[in-house]
RNA sequence: GGGGGAAUUCCCGAGCGGCUAAAGGGGGCAGACUGUAAAUCUGUUGUCACUGACUUCGGUGGUCCGAAUCCACCUUCCCCCA
């Protein structure tokens, strides 16, 4: 592609750009561009979510502009800015170097992973003393930072707010100060901190980075956006299986916002069949995201364990654990992690939602009393073998 | 600094001395129906050695035969006044 396609498509395919001539101008200069992303250091575990923003970068990156991804260590000694868990732990120095090297695997499964940069905020936030903080807030007023749709419904809703929240923008903002970046992307949920961005730049005398906002995924929940505590994602580390699976989990209404913000099918290639066959779409869509993920030769096994449990089969390779004789049911269950205590486990046998090598289990203090192999299911998709000896 | 309110199980939220492992809703899990979708209906949702026992209603200590419910102190949050 070339400058001006790459422009068309971002305008195309972006949720809004600040602004829309200074991103061609940049593009069209023929410079290197330093485009800035934001990480989080928690333990990353990206999905089909983050690759939107990903795949968007991989283009800009093979024009020659420079990807820069921020792990911002020093915010996260803090804590969480969303207000949503109180008891975050901060994270070591060897933590967020760590979790820094998973992260940029991940991402190299997406972009070139000579022209991926990682840096870490600390290196410039943890340098501030109070004085530069000092001028750095000044730069900024209360009734802007308020503007924050999340700070604002939190104090409306008589919700605290702590001092070190309201710093949070200006510190991802000075970043951009720091890295020199021109653009920085992100999802739609960042808006207000990329723009942030934006100012302070202009406020330290640089000329202010373009923003590029990329719309959410939602969450194979249909309603929340895609994130991994939700539990309602697929994983861009996870085996093949998995991802097939998952991927014919996708609700129906959102299958064409799959196929459009994570593949690379034109539309003509999956609309008409969505409209005539919603199965067979969702079949087009797995082999599509696991080929991206894990390449041609991964689709065929996947394809065929995914059909084996949808006739009630029993797949290969399921997890297996040795048991004794004379072990409740319900034991086995909590051991293969299949139930999270053995209460649980017992309502489930109550609700007929276990199996014994295909037959439901109906008492709850059933017991192995034979030697050999068993296999326990959980619903119509989760199995352990059990070797009794 | 002064005054007033609040803290309940994953979340919201009822309960205000025994009938309370704690209403109701959301979410989760399982069952039926299906396409391992959605919608709908049903069950379930503290733990365990499970017809019983144990631990839970911000924390500590008390009153009482008996406390999520009453008292004292503490912690945190919100509101109003300054």
């Amino acid at each position: 592609m070339t400058s001006k396609e790459v422009f068309d498509n971002i305008i195309r395919d972006s949720v809004s750009v600040y602004s829309a001539d200074g991103l061609k101008e940049k593009l069209l200069s023929g410079r290197k561009l330093i485009i800035k992303m934001g990480a989080d250091p928690s333990k990353p575990d990206l999905h089909l979510g983050h690759s939107v923003v990903l795949r968007k970068l991989k283009i800009l990156q093979d024009l020659g502009h420079e990807i820069v991804f921020v792990i911002g260590d020093f915010t996260a000694m803090i804590g969480d800015p969303t207000g949503k868990s109180k008891t975050r732990t901060a994270l070591s120095f060897e933590q967020t170097r760590e979790n820094a090297r998973s992260y940029y695997e991940q991402v190299t499964k997406i972009l070139d992973k000579e022209k991926t940069k990682i840096t870490y905020n600390s290196d410039w936030l943890g340098k501030m003393n109070f004085a530069d903080v000092l001028s750095l807030c000044g730069k900024y007023t209360l009734a802007r930072i308020m503007e924050r749709d999340d700070f604002q419904k939190r104090y409306n809703q008589n919700q605290p707010i702590s001092m070190n929240e309201l710093l949070y923008p200006l510190m991802q903002g000075y970043d951009s100060v720091a890295l020199h970046a021109d653009i920085e992307v992100g999802g739609t949920d960042q808006t207000f901190n990329l723009l942030v961005g934006r100012e302070l730049q202009k406020d330290y005398g640089q000329p202010s980075q373009e923003v590029i906002t990329f719309p959410l995924l939602p969450g194979l929940d249909g309603f929340e956006k895609m994130s991994k505590s939700l539990d309602n994602y697929i994983g861009i580390d996870e085996p093949a299986e998995i991802m097939y699976e998952k991927c014919m989990k996708v609700p129906d209404n959102l299958l064409i916002t799959y196929f459009n913000l994570t593949t690379d099918l034109s539309e003509d290639k999956y609309l008409e069949l969505i409209g005539k066959d919603i199965r067979a779409a969702h079949f087009l869509y797995a082999e599509t995201i696991v080929r991206l993920y894990h390449g041609e030769d991964a689709i065929a096994p996947a394809a065929e364990r995914y059909r084996r449990i949808a006739q009630g089969g029993v797949p290969e390779n399921i997890d297996e654990y040795d048991a004794q004789k004379g072990s409740r049911i319900t034991q086995l269950l909590v051991n293969a992690g299949l139930a999270p205590s053995t209460s649980e486990a017992r309502r489930l046998i109550q609700g007929g939602g276990i199996k014994l090598d295909g037959v439901q289990v109906s008492d709850v203090n059933e017991v192995i009393n034979k030697y050999g192999s068993y296999i326990i299911s959980k619903g119509k998709n989760k199995f352990a073998k059990f070797n009794v000896k």
